[in-house]
DNA sequence: CTGTTAGCGCTTTCAG
DNA sequence: CTGAAAGCGCTAACAG
């Protein structure tokens, strides 16, 4: 049995084809009897409403919303941080019947799409930066976070202040301190920076949290050489790792580490813990992100917890709204008993 | 600036509209030296190739599959198994050039995508059970996984025999068991499942794992009684922390406790440690899935393991192969240090 | 409130 | 290899 279209459910009903349309789009262009009679009869002869495809060419609609995450899916559906985003992102969405259409930050372009999509959500600043021009040179609507484009709305933390303040609450005068960051440089493979060339050091937010960490160390005296500062090229627990053993392998070891994520610290913690060393009595240990993996664990990570999940439901009412103001979300140091 | 169609460029270049459309979608229909010169002159005057909403509408092919959830995203995007299995599938949709689409199995029906999607993968059974009927009903290619559809090629593994190993690893002849479940009955909330008539016994793999407990009981001469064992509505830590305290104050508490999930299993282990009860001394533990916090945990839970990347990828490549072949994957216990 | 009609932008036959 | 033309299925303006 081939499909129903719309023209031959108005043959058999013995009406126009604008008739149908209107039953399914526009309620008050016909009587609600008319309608319902209309609806039933569709029901009954088994078709289920106005063609989807066509519906799109001809409105240039879609009900698709484009998540361009920050890299492949690969990494980026397995990161904790970017799942309650979507979490968020999701439950607005499905809130105003849109649908959620994930797209990869490491893309060739955004052409498959951008024909068909009623806006773009753009987590984070795309690993082909090329995505970034082409969202910004065309005109549907688009959100940003933890990311700018210009023109474009943004939604972000205050990331350099949150740093500030994490690692304030973590220094003594005296420490010795290291940093683990995250794509502080372009690299594939965790390392320490040394004279590397920085990667999106205007943009990025993790030079922001960088930004924050250096003048809390400064206002605490203390310095930070390149080579006590790593980096790690995905927030996955298998760079985490290699940092970490590299980092307390060091002699002398760090007396404060600042870690730019909580699954970095996390390892880092376990790490400490299965080498013995007393936390925060010989190391204090800081992260970020408030995931709830670092809630769990004991002793409870010292972190900066933003809510993801408001983040991404903030984004995805912005673009729905299509209002062009950009915000900042709050966040909240949790000191923890890890410093 | 207005963008260009195809049309445009065509009288632009003073060539047939086919020939670009051909240019773009049938290299063989012209000279490769016409076809660069084409090309190139559309990249100069900016334009990007075809409109996808219209090739969508005129191919019947949009290069978007639908990844129907068993729930809705909100519960389904932090669950780690869920989300290795989306890894899998990204995987391969990103080596063919495809887009995926996250589509929650609580949605009220499949119309919304239904007429542009190139096909569907479902993994577990949709909340709605609507949605089933209507996959089944329409003609675009379905994979399902963890679950079954009359007459469409279906990816599971074994839930009854893992099931049964990994209990049998765990049980001893005298020992005390519980069971803590996931969706044996429809409850909102954590609750033993007394006489409660059971959800979808037939289909669900839930009832699959508690079939090869009960067999490994069996065998092992141990009778568990319905108010030993717990139902889960979701497989949320939350959830989980609740039955984990319920089973381990029952007094005379079990030797074994039988968790349908690491989740589970974990928050158990959790519990347990809190309250001083040693593992697996006191108390055997066994998990299902082998999610990757699993492995992480001290002592080691005992588990099966599946590979849920494979599972996502062997779905993808089934899809797209539009093979008819169901298909078994292989699983692996792991004995852990909680048994 | 209903029917007619011109496209939305493209692909693909078909005749040249 | 090219150009003309018929739709894919629908919506919305317009005239009745």
């Amino acid at each position: 049995m081939k499909k129903l279209t719309l023209k031959d459910v108005a043959k058999q009903l013995g009406v126009s084809t604008a008739t149908i349309s209107n039953a399914f789009n526009r309620p008050d262009q016909l009587s609600a009897n008319k309608r319902t009679e209309i609806l039933e009869a569709c029901k009954e002869i088994g078709y289920t409403g106005p063609n989807r495809a066509a519906q799109i060419l001809r409105k240039g609609q879609s009900n698709i919303v484009a998540l361009v995450l920050a890299d492949s899916l690969d990494y980026m559906v397995t990161d904790p941080v970017a799942n309650t985003f979507i979490q968020g992102v999701s439950r607005v969405l499905r809130e105003n019947q849109k649908h959620l259409l994930l797209y990869a930050g490491d893309s060739d372009s955004i052409t498959d799409v951008v024909d068909f999509v009623d806006g773009f959500i753009c987590y984070g600043a795309p690993r082909n930066g090329a995505l970034s021009t082409q969202l910004n040179q065309q005109s549907k609507p688009v959100v940003t976070v933890d990311f700018n484009l210009e023109g474009r709305p943004a939604i972000n933390i205050d990331n350099e202040k949150a740093s500030y303040e994490i690692a304030k609450a973590a220094l003594r005068p005296g420490d010795r301190a290291a940093i683990l960051g995250l794509r502080l440089i372009d690299s594939p493979s965790t390392c320490r920076i040394y004279d590397s060339p920085l990667l999106d050091a205007e943009s990025s937010i993790t030079h922001r949290r960088l930004d924050g960490y250096c003048r809390a160390l400064k206002e605490t005296g203390i310095e930070v050489a390149t080579d006590w500062i790593w980096n790690l090229p995905e927030n996955a627990g298998m760079y985490a790792v290699q940092a970490a053993r590299e980092v307390l392998q060091s002699s002398p070891r760090p007396d404060v580490i600042l870690c730019m994520s909580d699954i970095i610290a996390l390892e880092l913690l376990q790490c400490a813990l299965t080498m013995g060393i007393d936390i925060p009595g010989e190391l204090r240990i800081t992260g970020f992100d408030g995931i709830e993996e670092a809630a769990r664990t004991r002793p409870y990570m010292a972190t900066v917890c933003q809510s993801s999940v408001e983040k991404g439901m903030e984004a995805a009412k912005l673009l729905l709204s299509g209002d062009n103001t950009s915000m900042s979300l709050p966040y909240e140091i949790k000191v923890g008993e890890t410093i």
